[in-house]
DNA sequence: ACTTTGACCGACTCGTCGGTTTGTAACATT
DNA sequence: AATGTTACAAACCGACGAGTCGGTCAAAGT
């Protein structure tokens, strides 16, 4: 039994895996199903056995895949003691890279997920906004233990500065998608470095 | 003869207003040419009277509509001879303005349709990169004649600073779309402000 | 040996959507 | 008055997509 359901799972693993990739290519919307179920060459049938319905479908993807990366690369990464805004230029130029190489980054996936289901499906969405809020409560914790450990100028404001972080990432991976990523990563990544510079401690902590 | 013109043009404004209306906040895939219709109270054949396809009307619209909204809302508006920055900081507070209100700023539907676009159709994806081009190298040349003016300092990289002020605008969208947009626009703007406060000239020009 | 069950197949329904075709009222032209 | 043209309306077509349903079949349980 225990047998049958690692088969399950790993069905339904791969549906979700495949899915995903097709959702990010193609949007929500424009993938069918079937399109997914080619890929893999499984029928209707199996899909349905496994899923109620493609939300039902979708939301499963956020919570298994969506959530793990967005830890995995955006969060996690920046946990570290060491210099707070090393970290984060660290992170980013990684998530960045694999944008670079027309990866799926999540940041952008969640992005663009966002900007197609707004105002379409509540449901979903709140699902997404429950991950951008982790991603900005995180960061948010993360520069004030900036702050903390003396890192960070004291007097920033460590809300305003992660909603810039997070805007000015989601955004530059639009700009990314057919202009010169490589050299507009290599820009960007400059003046998130001068921007993070100005917000460190000047004196710093002895 | 003018008459008939006239008749025309007004019937093929009002589809692309609406469709304008319904693309961005249904997108383009998930919105049909019957619910443009429908709104406007007209039927197929006056559609395909007027425009070739779907495509073709969407393409008039980024014409038409879109390339002039981005010039009268994000160019024009930065092409004064004042402080570069002060003309920078107001013309993307009253974008966002927009934005709180849930109207359309037009950054944020240009950044909404390449997502959309991105991968899937090329010929659509190249006029909106028209759009983000024109828009890209208007900032640089006014961070550029900021420089030349005594506003911004020399060493200041006018392609990043573009760049970033761009992708930080389209991304804090995203982000406002569900969460709190009025205080997170004001958040925004505060580091906006302190990034064009940290490249504006030290030693001002006598 | 038999029954059950888990995993899957594939044909079908029903709705939707882009696009076509045919018709027609109003107006213009000759 | 007869004819053509403009600007639509209405019915229709073919495809495609989500979801359903009856059936299959091997492995597990008894």
């Amino acid at each position: 039994m225990m047998q049958k359901n690692l088969k399950r799972m790993a069905t339904m693993q791969r549906m979700q895996v495949t899915g995903l990739e097709l959702f990010y290519k193609n949007g929500y919307y424009n993938t069918s199903i079937d399109d997914i179920l080619k890929k893999l060459e499984l029928s209707k049938g199996a899909f349905y056995y496994h899923y109620e319905s493609k939300e039902d479908f979708f939301i499963q993807i956020i919570e298994n895949l969506l959530v793990r990366k967005v830890y995995s690369m955006l969060i996690e990464p920046v946990e570290g003691h060491e210099n707070t805004s090393d970290l984060i230029m660290q992170c980013y130029d990684n998530a960045l890279e694999t944008a670079v190489h027309n990866e799926m980054d999540f940041g952008f996936v969640l992005g663009n997920f966002i900007s197609e289901f707004n105002g379409r499906n509540p449901k979903i969405m709140k699902h997404l906004n429950d991950i951008i809020r982790i991603w900005e409560v995180n960061l948010v914790s993360v520069i004030q233990r900036g702050k903390f450990e003396g890192h960070i100028d004291r007097h920033a404001d460590a809300e305003g500065v992660a909603l810039f972080i997070m805007s000015s990432f989601m955004g530059v991976r639009t700009l990314m998608v057919e202009t010169a990523p490589s050299a507009r990563k290599y820009r960007f990544m400059s003046q998130l470095r001068m921007f993070l510079k100005s917000i460190e401690n000047k004196q710093p902590a002895l």
